[in-house]
RNA sequence: GGAGGGAUGCCAGAGCGGUCGAAUGGGACGGUCUCGAAAACCGUUGUCUGCCUUCCGGUGGACCGAGGGUUCGAAUCCCUCUCCCUCCGCCA
């Protein structure tokens, strides 16, 4: 959510930034900022009423004690009057107050002035490439071949269970899986990072806070019995952890690591894109978050940007960072950087990570700050994955495919106790 | 699931319905003292928000788990909800 202080003072260039997401409905600020006008002369008609009010009832209490009641009477009517006044306005007040915040919602957080506009993923710009690609024979196979073959994984029985999309890890591809979250919460911790272990279902708030909710209920699944959603990123409960605190300056930076599962909907999606382990609606990822001082945010983006690519270099797999132009980034996002991996069977590029800096964006809906000398701050929030484990996984079988197995890379044979899967 | 008890500031813990944003203690910070430190003493120690102000600040309003209600006036009384604790039951 953007400060509408932001929108006060500078409302053109907030409508400049967000050209670059192609965000035109400008008129939305003139609404909020005529709303606001509105807002703040009522307050001070409203705090101005109590002030009477609350003399008076002194008043009042000070001429009941000195028996004179008539006059009491007389003050109480006058206060009962104003009582009125002050209800109506404060009914006025609560309404104009959800209509603002209800439009600051629709509002999309800036990109930052290194953020190319562009018109699609196509305009992404790639920030550089690194890793060999592969070349392998005319009959290597894709993964989901691979799995089948290996039995890794059973895509088949994962249907049966749930629906498609649950695959079902067994054998070596659950020790796999395994294995690589135990590296790559390793990885994190190493760095400084604290691991946590969050609960997987959260409430709307915390859903609220990171940017979920509203309108991206429907790639969320929902508990509505307990008004719980699964959680589609380990982001959300890990932000969240820190929702309505005020941290001290020393406590900067924070950072947490988890792994949790990821249930997404991905209501929509079809084709070659859904196939094998490419889009799936359970998957494991291990997730970095850092709360950090806005001066710093960006020192911290390429910091996560540098980790999580060296994570992936560890692991052997030729890559490209991207950095999104405004057409493909998200709502909630000021830069982001993706990850892909090249999947050599399928001959593409897979999204392995999402590197992101949100500013305050999502901090002032969660209300996480830090004091700085008498005043308090939001913090800037980020937040990156390290790694999702599906593409990764596809990538590894594909990329690493031999006639006598899969050559795993090194830094895993001693998770795994073997250097190769047969 | 059943029966009780509770929720107040960074923490602990008071608080007859009328200057209570809130006693007291602890902690933290600043100062005095000291070569330095400890101790002692003095002082400071919330958040959000309207208006005024270039800044410092000034002046109103709100906040004692959340939301309603009673009242001229609510941390204090009533109702609902949430959470926590104790005991019993069930249970990985």
């Amino acid at each position: 959510m953007l400060a509408i202080q932001l929108l006060r003072e500078k409302k053109d260039w907030v409508i400049e930034r967000l050209s670059v997401k192609h965000f035109t409905q400008t008129q939305l600020i003139d609404q909020i900022l005529e709303l606001d006008e509105q807002r703040r002369q009522w307050i001070t008609e409203h705090d101005q009423l109590q002030n009477q009010r609350n003399t008076a009832s002194r008043e009042i209490g000070q001429l009941i004690k000195a028996g004179k009641q008539p006059e009491a009477d007389a003050k109480k009517k006058q206060v009962t009057e104003w009582n009125e006044a002050i209800d109506k306005l404060k009914k006025q007040l609560d309404e104009v107050e959800q209509q603002i915040q209800q439009l600051l919602l629709q509002l999309p957080n800036l990109p930052h002035e290194s953020v190319p506009t562009g018109h699609s993923a196509a305009d992404n710009v790639i920030i550089r490439q690194g890793g060999q690609i592969p070349q392998l024979p005319a009959q290597a196979k894709p993964h989901w071949e691979l799995a089948g073959q290996y039995q890794l994984i059973d895509f088949e029985i994962g249907t049966k269970l749930t629906g498609s999309g649950f695959p079902v890890y067994k054998h070596q591809g659950a020790r796999l899986e395994r294995a690589l979250i135990q590296y790559f919460l390793d990885y994190n911790v190493q760095a400084g990072y604290v691991e946590y272990w969050p609960p997987l279902l959260v409430n709307e708030q915390t859903a609220f806070g990171t940017g979920q909710l509203p309108d991206k209920e429907g790639q969320m699944y929902a508990v509505p019995n307990d008004g719980f959603y699964l959680i589609p990123t380990a982001e959300v409960p890990l932000t969240n952890i820190f929702r309505d605190t005020i941290l001290s300056a020393d406590q900067l930076p924070v950072k947490m690591t988890a792994y949790t599962p990821c249930f997404r909907r991905e209501a929509g999606s079809y084709g070659k894109d859904v196939r094998g382990l490419n889009r799936v609606h359970q998957f494991d990822k291990v997730e970095i978050v850092q709360l950090v001082h806005p001066d710093n945010s960006y020192q911290a983006l390429e910091e996560m940007v540098s980790h999580v690519e060296g994570l992936i270099q560890s692991l052997e797999l030729p890559y490209r960072i991207v950095k999104l132009c405004g057409a493909d980034m998200s709502f909630t996002s000021a830069l982001t950087y993706d990850f892909e991996v090249f999947s050599a069977a399928q001959q593409r590029w897979l999204e392995v990570s999402s590197v992101s800096n949100f500013e305050t964006f999502q901090t002032l809906r969660m209300k996480i700050r830090f004091r700085e000398g008498k005043h308090t701050k939001l913090v800037h929030s980020l937040n990156g994955s390290s790694l999702a484990l599906p593409r990764i996984l596809a990538a590894l079988l594909e990329n690493n495919q031999h006639p006598d197995g899969i050559h795993l890379p090194k830094v895993l044979h001693p998770y795994l106790g073997t250097a190769k899967i047969s």
